[in-house]
DNA sequence: AAACGAATCAACCGCATGTCT
DNA sequence: CAGACATGCGGTTGATTCGTT
């Protein structure tokens, strides 16, 4: 049997999030955590798969998102952990709290690709680049002004990404609890941790950010956040006898001051 | 001011992995 | 142990924004 598609496609929206979408979703979220994502949408009354509300989630509605660019500081670290980590940019957004993996991914394939190729460096490998001309079995691409396709550029994957499970089988244990509970790519690690969830978060509602950024109201307990993630589950569920959860959903949102108008 | 191309980034897709029965 | 299911991850796409001509 083939595995069951992420939700049943008929009659979910898909494409960018309204403000009303992200008002129930948060508002949700924040009055219940979250169980289990395919349940959330229903619960929420939204119309999307239980997918697309965690990356919403995740890449932009967590409150202890940091905005904007990255600074200086963390352009490097990622540079630095990319070189330690290759592609795995969950791995790396872990490292950086209030950083998500799709926006360093992003960010890495805008910004600092090019950066490191202007330095003459391979943003694979991090080595300085090998000229094409050393590779004559492939005029083609010897003429390409643009290295970026280059095959000379894009070495054997081994090279940079671990060999096949070597560094997965060690990251784990690299990287420190407080640091992996930091993840940027888990929704409820990414509220929960209070060590870092406190300082990402005052660094986010500090952050000036970007011209969309999430202003989470100073009132929102991220503290608070972290004990909702864990909330009763089964007891709210056993509650709800299927689409009505008997709560309204934006009943806590008044202690947040919740103002989606602010936000956007 | 309009047209065009480049850059950016939010969101989607499909596969991998982990967990439960 | 195998199958079903939920979630996480990385690659890719496409709409929007920005800059240039």
């Amino acid at each position: 049997m083939g595995r069951q598609p992420c939700c049943a496609k008929v009659g979910l929206k898909k494409g960018p999030w309204t403000a009303e979408e992200d008002q129930k979703l948060v508002a949700f979220l924040l009055s219940h955590g979250h169980c289990c994502w395919r349940l959330v949408p229903k619960l929420a009354g939204l119309l999307r798969c239980g997918k697309s509300c965690r990356l919403r989630w995740t890449n932009y509605l967590r409150p202890d998102l940091k905005r904007g660019l990255l600074s200086d500081d963390e352009e490097k670290l990622v540079i630095d952990l990319h070189a330690e980590l290759g592609n795995r940019w969950s791995k790396i957004a872990a490292r950086l709290p209030g950083r998500t993996d799709n926006e360093i991914k992003n960010h890495w394939n805008t910004h600092i690709r090019k950066k490191l190729k202007k330095m003459g460096l391979d943003p694979v490998t991090h080595q300085p680049v090998v000229p094409c001309a050393t590779r004559p079995d492939d005029p083609l691409e010897n003429l390409l002004p643009d290295p970026d396709h280059a095959p000379c550029d894009e070495p054997p994957k081994a090279s940079s990404q671990e060999p096949t499970g070597s560094a997965h089988d060690n990251e784990d244990e690299e990287a420190p609890k407080q640091d992996a509970a930091c993840s940027a790519s888990s929704a409820s690690a990414a509220v929960s941790p209070s060590s870092c969830s406190s300082s990402s978060a005052s660094a986010s509602v500090a952050t000036p950010g970007g011209p969309d950024a999430v202003d989470w109201p100073d009132s929102v307990d991220l503290f608070q956040v972290d004990a909702l993630i864990d909330m009763d589950w089964a007891s709210i569920l056993s509650g709800s006898g299927g689409g009505d959860i008997g709560v309204d959903l934006f009943d806590h949102c008044s202690d947040v001051a919740f103002d989606q108008e602010v936000w956007m």
